[in-house]
DNA sequence: CGGTATCCCATTTGATACTG
DNA sequence: CAGTATCAAATGGGATACCG
């Protein structure tokens, strides 16, 4: 399979994918939750080429995770602000830093504290289940597709296939 | 900067990144959560070319995150399976999972649903602090490097930059 | 500052065939 | 079943130069 016909496979994971799972991305995502808005901020932040760059910021706004918007103030100064699509992505880079922080750490320790700030606590997220408030193990959740049992098969165009995922 | 060294940047987002923000590898993990262990399951699964997949679950079993083990009862049969650090990215997936759940869902809804096997409630996952319990918003943390004002200069061999985050 | 354009090499990939 | 081997084609990537 191409990687360009991932995004519409029937799976929300893959559709994700297509979109932030490219690898420079979310560097430049982590740098905006940093508080990065200008492309040499990202520029120098990521040290990602900055043809590259370009391509990349240009494909999270029309993705309508970024937005370019023209700066008040300044004349001629652009700005990348996260949307609210790209604000919810939050989880996503938290589930990395932590992953990391735990498994990946040097003799340092973690290289960024995260605080919140209503609680004032030193703290890392955490998932729970919002109905019951139990920490969320992956053993404990069961998935189950969408039309269990409808396999749809389409007349197989070449290697094309359906994931019902 | 070349994506070879991303890994060494001292940013726990980077490190992650450079051993499963590969595209495929994402995919195979996917999988791998779904319950999949052996070979041609990954293959039919993801779509994958068998070559990338041989490469990317090597990588993965080199990083520890996959063990692959010969089946019991069945002779020549091989297994992949999550280790404990391959289970901890289960917060990553399902981060994927609701994003695109939300906002990249088409008009059938999410492909897949959750449920809490041990409360019994379909439900979705949410991040939490774990001192107060509130829920998480991007806006309401703080992100403090680990040696505020100190910055470490490396000689600069040509791009190489180093990042504190 | 905020990009584009270009050149060109390195890597990835997909397909296919083959092996123990 | 679980891979390797091979190879052509596509893509990605870095450096650099240039522009409004």
């Amino acid at each position: 399979m191409r990687w360009d016909s991932v995004g519409d496979l029937n799976c929300s994971v893959a559709r994700t994918l297509a979109i932030v799972g490219e690898r420079w991305t979310m560097l430049i995502l982590r740098d905006a939750f940093l508080g990065h808005r200008r492309f040499d901020e990202f520029q120098t932040g990521t040290g990602i080429a900055r043809n590259i760059l370009s391509s990349r910021l240009r494909a999270l706004v029309a993705n309508g995770i970024l937005e370019r918007v023209k700066a008040e103030g300044e004349v001629g100064r652009i700005e990348y602000r996260l949307t609210k699509k790209g604000i919810d992505l939050y989880p996503l880079i938290v589930a990395m830093l932590k992953w990391g922080d735990t498994w990946l750490a040097d003799e340092h320790g973690p290289p960024l504290t995260l605080i919140h700030r209503t609680c004032g606590a030193r703290t890392t997220p955490v998932m729970v289940c919002p109905q019951c408030g139990q920490h969320i193990a992956a053993r404990d959740m069961v998935a189950i597709p969408r039309r269990p049992a409808h396999h749809v098969r389409r007349p197989a165009r070449g290697t094309h296939r359906q994931a019902s995922r």
